[in-house]
RNA sequence: GCCGGGGUGGCGAAACUGGUUUACGCGCGGGACUUAAAAUCCCGUGGGGUUAGCGCCCCGUGUGGGUUCGAAUCCCACCCCCGGCACCA
């Protein structure tokens, strides 16, 4: 009687059915149980692997679970669709940006119905799109205006790969994060924001994202980089100028005894004296040249040259030379420090190579050390020497406070805060991207776009391949708002983290013409109560986004301050690979037995990678849902482990999937006839059996542990207790029809295909339909928990000797929490092994355990 | 070097605020069904010792200590793995 589980043949009518409801469409002025539920935006990039899908399982079984909670779920969807790889993939494929990118929407609209992932398609949206990025350019206006764009020349990053510049963040270990060309460093203008005025609310902030990861706040903390201590300067022999340096160690500086530049220092030319000015050009030159990477290298050997002008310590007012060397950086405080070699090791480096003075300041209790001969800096605690007033005192904190204080006094420094945090660079020389609304007149100068002109169009060209905006004439060419005369518009697109810095404000309302949201409903939407991504986007995009909301707070466009309440970061999916060393990475299928190559026979390398195209270890959906179902996809992407870690991909573990879904199908429709009678009568937990009672506690603990996992991401273990659940029932049908309590019977696996339905829909609409029911799902409430169900009649005891659990015990639950009642048994049911013991102590732990402590 | 996370069976992993370690699944072994295989179902499965057997004993959550009647969980020291930052003054 019982139909074999098709899902072939079930799943296209639910993928239907859903698209067709409204369970997914909330309407935002019900606002009762709102929840804005949110998976990072993904660049349509080609097709999905299953490593992708973990995201938008994990966020559809959300979303699912949440609608039956009755909450107005809001789960959008859009593409972040601009930037550089679409372009260099557009070069590649010999087509047009935009064509690669909508074909690439278009196959994963056709992937997200394939694995039964719906949103409210009806917000869909895509950055490249002239209605997303009109908002962008508006955006960049407002900014502007607010003085948090700004543009400067700089020495940039750049990617001779792919002929950009980079922002400071995709320049990994100096190379560009996308193509893995060494970064070079160019001098341009380009535009920027000043994150860094917001650098300090946005390291305080973090303190309120109680429900963000750690890790990822860490991260950030790490990247903001803030340090105290005083903005110090020093008078210059001979000049009126002053040198100005950051220390955040003030209370060093009577062992200040050499000041050092960054080659690009703007007063290095200055100071250089004629003497030494051959010798400073060629070390300038010879340190441009240097890559990043290489000029950061901590072990490199510490070059410099003294310029020939020297300072006075302020403190001391001893003269001091002043050197250039490229360990220091002009990014970073000033672009120069005063040297403390006895307290600095990178500084002491310095002083030894090129036979510089070392005077100590701090002692350590042992001993005054001498200047002379030490090897390595001093860092720790000791007591204040050779610095005047302030002998004598130990060193710490509340020393610095004085030093600080007495720069005040003395009118020569101050306490400052720096950051390792950097202006966010935005400005690409690329086509794929938002046109940077700006004019650029002889007669005006900068002349932003008036707002009304926006949006500032991508012209519709063929495309040009490495090309950008500033080859098209047609684009360029335009007038000055302000004179009317011939002007230039800016070539340079915005960084994609720009559109991306926003979009979830977009979604409350993506195709208003008018105005970039509706204040009024983001602020009762947002801010995104769930927001799910990967790690990889601990840094950029999250501070960018947190940045732009409170740059549009600040402006009263919204009116809180973090736009993510809730963070989760979910792991990497992982997948095998195997390379040859004849021929290269191979397919799993050209795998021999024993990891040997098929075709040579040579023993593999392998590595647990990510899965991509060029290791050619990618699992594709298309063939998991074709073997096995969307189902056993979804259910063995949550189940293979805990959804924050990294996880190999294991084709045993899909098997298993589809095992207990079997399971669920077969049991259901063997016993469906008796469901269906069963849902029609009422349930009476006075008259159950000792096997009904067991299986309403397991269905009620089951309840309870499902409800919370899901809130708390903890899928797999929801799907164990599935697993257990359905185990508990073959366990309880086993003695046959007669003995089934139908309205428990019902009840039991009526909530069993409600809970699993969140993870797998398909099996889910169509069993619950088997029992008889013409309701969605979706239409259905969660399941409720009945505390009461959960009491037990006997429980449990364990009894322990010396911790060690030597026996159990059984008592009625009432007798459980009796100690005296508890310790008699025990001691009673261990009886003889005891005799000869003596107890010299007795632990009751109430429904637990008692622990007879003997000699 | 600094910061964060982690280390539990053959494998992925469970274990609530210290209280029965190893749930659930994979794999493996045995059995049933079958002409056979697949599928399915049932039983077993941390290591070691002991027993004819029921059992019983010892060891066991990276290592070494500690606190406690009792530690995967708390404390100290250390080792290893993953991630972030790092010549940032």
């Amino acid at each position: 009687m019982a139909r074999r589980y098709d899902f072939k043949r079930i799943e296209d009518r639910w993928r239907d059915f859903w698209r067709k409801q409204s369970y997914f469409k909330p309407d935002l002025n019900d606002r009762l149980r709102k929840f804005y539920y949110l998976n990072m935006f993904p660049y349509p990039s080609g097709k999905m692997h299953v490593g992708h899908g973990r995201n938008w399982l994990i966020g559809d079984a959300y979303c699912r679970y949440l609608l039956m909670q009755g909450y107005r779920v809001l789960n959008p969807m859009g593409y972040d669709a601009f930037g550089l790889p679409a372009e260099n993939a557009a070069i590649d494929h010999q087509t047009h940006p935009k064509t690669w990118t909508y074909n690439n929407i278009e196959t994963f609209r056709r992937q997200f119905r394939q694995w039964g992932v719906e949103f409210d398609w009806e917000r869909e949206l895509a950055t490249c799109d002239p209605g997303y990025y009109k908002w962008n350019q508006w955006l960049f206006l407002q900014l502007y205006k607010n003085d948090l764009a700004y543009r400067k020349d700089a020495l940039v990053n750049w990617c001779p790969g792919c002929d950009t510049v980079l922002a400071n963040e995709q320049v990994v270990e100096g190379h560009c994060e996308r193509c893995s060309a060494e970064a070079q460093k160019h001098e341009l203008t380009q535009w920027f924001f000043r994150i860094t005025k917001y650098a300090q609310e946005l390291l305080d902030d973090l303190d309120q994202l109680e429900h963000w990861p750690e890790r990822v706040r860490t991260m950030q903390r790490n990247w903001i980089g803030r340090s105290e201590g005083a903005l110090i300067r020093f008078p210059l022999e001979g000049r009126s100028e002053e040198l100005k340096v950051f220390s955040t160690r003030p209370d060093t500086i009577y062992g200040a005894t050499f000041m050092v530049l960054a080659p690009e220092h703007p007063l290095v030319e200055q100071l250089t004296t004629p003497e030494h000015q051959e010798v400073v050009r060629a070390y300038i030159a010879s340190s441009l040249v240097e890559s990043e990477i290489k000029r950061q290298r901590a072990d490199r050997a510490k070059t410099g040259c003294f310029t020939g002008s020297y300072a006075i310590n302020p403190a001391s007012s001893e003269k001091i030379p002043i050197w250039i060397a490229d360990y220091v950086l002009m990014g970073y405080g000033t672009g120069a420090i005063m040297a403390v070699p006895a307290h600095d090791q990178r500084d002491l480096e310095f002083a030894r190579k090129h036979q510089l003075p070392v005077i100590p300041v701090i002692a350590p209790g042992n001993g005054v050390p001498d200047g002379q001969t030490i090897s390595e800096a001093f860092l720790n605690k000791g007591v204040m020497i050779n610095s005047g007033p302030f002998n004598g005192k130990p060193s710490g904190p509340e020393t610095i406070r004085k030093f600080i204080e007495h720069f005040e006094r003395q009118g020569f420094g101050q306490r400052q805060v720096s950051y390792r945090l950097r202006d966010w660079l935005i400005s690409r020389q690329r086509y794929w991207g938002t046109p940077i609304p700006m004019i650029h007149c002889e007669q005006c100068g900068i002349v932003p776009v008036p707002e009304e002109q926006l949006p500032v169009l991508l012209p519709e060209v063929e495309f040009l391949g490495k090309k950008g905006l500033a080859e098209i004439p047609e684009f360029y060419e335009t007038n000055c708002p302000q004179c009317g005369g011939a002007a230039r518009r800016d070539t340079d697109t915005m960084d994609t983290f720009v559109d991306s810095s926003w979009y979830y404000l977009r979604y409350i309302s993506p195709s208003d013409s008018e105005k970039i949201f509706d204040s009024e409903l983001v602020n009762a939407w947002l801010p995104v109560d769930q927001y799910v991504g990967g790690i990889e986007h601990a840094i950029l995009h999250l501070l960018y986004s947190r940045f732009v909301t409170k740059a549009l707070r600040d402006m009263s466009f919204l009116d809180f301050d973090e736009p993510f309440k809730r963070l989760f970061t979910q792991g990497m999916i992982t997948h095998r690979a195997y390379r040859c060393a004849e021929h290269g990475w191979l397919k799993p299928e050209e795998v021999a037995g024993d990891e040997r190559c098929s075709r040579c026979g040579a023993p593999l390398h392998t590595e647990l990678a990510k899965m991509s195209k060029s290791k050619k270890n990618v699992v594709s959906p298309a063939e998991i849902i074709e073997q096995y179902g969307a189902d056993t996809e979804r259910l063995y992407t949550l189940f293979m482990g805990p959804p924050e870690r990294d996880i190999e991909w294991s084709a045993e573990g899909v098997r298993g999937a589809y095992r207990f879904l079997k399971r669920v199908w077969t049991l259901t429709q063997d016993w469906a006839d008796l469901a269906r009678a069963g849902r029609g009568e009422a349930l009476e937990p006075t008259g159950f059996s000792e096997s009904d009672r067991a299986l309403w506690r397991k269905l009620h603990l089951t309840i309870q542990s499902v409800s919370e996992d899901i809130v708390g991401f903890h899928f797999n273990t929801v799907v164990s207790a599935l697993m257990e659940l359905t185990n508990a029932l073959y366990e309880h049908l086993r003695p046959g029809a007669e003995a089934i309590n139908r309205p428990l019977f019902a009840r039991a696996i009526g909530d069993l295909l409600l809970m699993l339905s969140p993870i797998c829909p398909f099996i889910g609409e169509e069993l619950w339909r088997a029992i008889g029911d013409d309701q969605g799902v979706l239409e259905h409430a969660w399941p409720k928990l009945d505390p009461a169900a959960l009491e037990l009649e006997e429980q449990e005891i364990v009894i322990q000797v010396n911790g060690k659990v030597r026996d159990r015990l059984r008592v009625p639950a009432a007798l459980s929490a009796d100690r005296g009642e508890l310790e008699r048994r025990a001691r009673a049911q261990l009886g003889a092994k005891l005799d000869a013991q003596e107890i010299k102590k007795v632990i009751v732990v109430p429904g637990r355990l008692v622990n007879l402590v003997v000699k």
